[in-house]
DNA sequence: CGACGAAACGGATGAGTCATCCGTTTGTGG
DNA sequence: CCACAAACGGATGACTCATCCGTTTCGTCG
């Protein structure tokens, strides 16, 4: 099962390089390699060595959330109202990207650098597509609602929700609850 | 009336600079002065004189969809259908976004630096007001709504529509107009 | 337990970008 | 036509980025 030959101390700085990563992407600050090796305590190739780009330190980041996303879907599948469960996750979504601002570039880009990122992102998309399914055989979406359509509003709603003012995350999460309201309403069968 | 005496070379390096960074914001690319500078045959520092930062460029940049956007807005608040002319204005909002990338950051970010800007900025907010209230007294809207929500759920719609592909500005509009079909949808009184 | 090879480290460094300063040019009013 | 002021432009220093390579550390094998 060790299929990574790994030294313990790149492990290690791998871990504080990924730690580090978090905190500026929670802080909305832009990734710049240079500046994480200063705050994680390590060399600059090192951290370009486990991250060529800050894309992919990102990705890195993000992959706690896309598990907690994925347990949310997994939850929401065990759910017997089609539509309830729908929105639940969808509300989720929306949340973890106004937690996580490292979510949604990798949400909303498909064409995944990391293989572990694409691995969670395939896993992700099968479970949600089979949300949508159920709701749209049930016939509770309006007509001309794809499943193609939902990632980019998901997506939209965050970034209208980030307009809020960045140093007050209650009104962000409160505004990205309205934001999905309206649009949960508009793709809803009447 | 000649409020500004400025010298006429300067007002045609002005248009000059103003022209290849509306290339540039078209283009998606970020607006670098440097390379603004190259690009219009002018000095380094005459673009910096004009535009302190690139944002100022972009907003000088946005004047002319701001002005095309109050027009539509006039002529919007001329109609009889309070709901068609509110549709009709917020389909403009979206498109003009998505042919004009300058727009979307002069448009949601209300602090802005230009007085010029600021000047169209509340023209355009007092004819949406108008338009809004129209609505929203005719009982059109769902409750809840306010004016308020509008610029970020429609600077939220044309970020949806952005992550189309970049190369088809066709496929970008008919997303913009699904989407805003959608909100609309959901922001209707039933 | 000691030594060897490979993997990882880290900082010095060259390329590239940004924005300012100041000597020169150009337009305008007398 | 002249003089002054406004505008110009590019050289330049500060800064950021990402790579390269000599050094250190880990894990293994005799």
């Amino acid at each position: 099962m060790a299929a990574s030959p790994l030294r313990k101390d790149a492990v290690r700085n791998r871990r504080r390089i990924i730690e580090v990563g978090r905190e500026l992407v929670a802080d909305g600050a832009p990734v710049q390699l240079n500046e994480v090796a200063r705050a994680a305590g390590v060399g600059v190739a090192t951290v370009y060595r486990h991250f060529p780009t800050p894309q992919a330190l990102i990705e890195a980041v993000s992959v706690d959330g896309l598990e907690a996303l994925i347990r949310a879907a997994e939850r929401a599948v065990d759910r017997d109202d089609p539509w309830t469960a729908f929105r639940d996750f969808l509300v989720g979504i929306v949340d973890a990207q106004l937690a996580d601002a490292a979510l949604s570039p990798v949400l909303s880009a498909p064409q995944a650098a990391l293989p572990g990122t694409a691995h969670l992102l395939e896993r992700l998309s099968s479970l949600f597509t089979t949300l949508f399914g159920r709701v749209s055989e049930a016939g509770r979406l309006a007509p001309g609602i794809t499943l193609a359509d939902m990632t980019p509003l998901m997506c939209g709603i965050a970034y209208s929700a980030r307009l809020q003012p960045a140093d007050d995350p209650q009104a962000r999460a409160a505004a990205g609850r309205h934001y999905l309201d309206v649009v949960l309403n508009g793709i809803r069968a009447r």
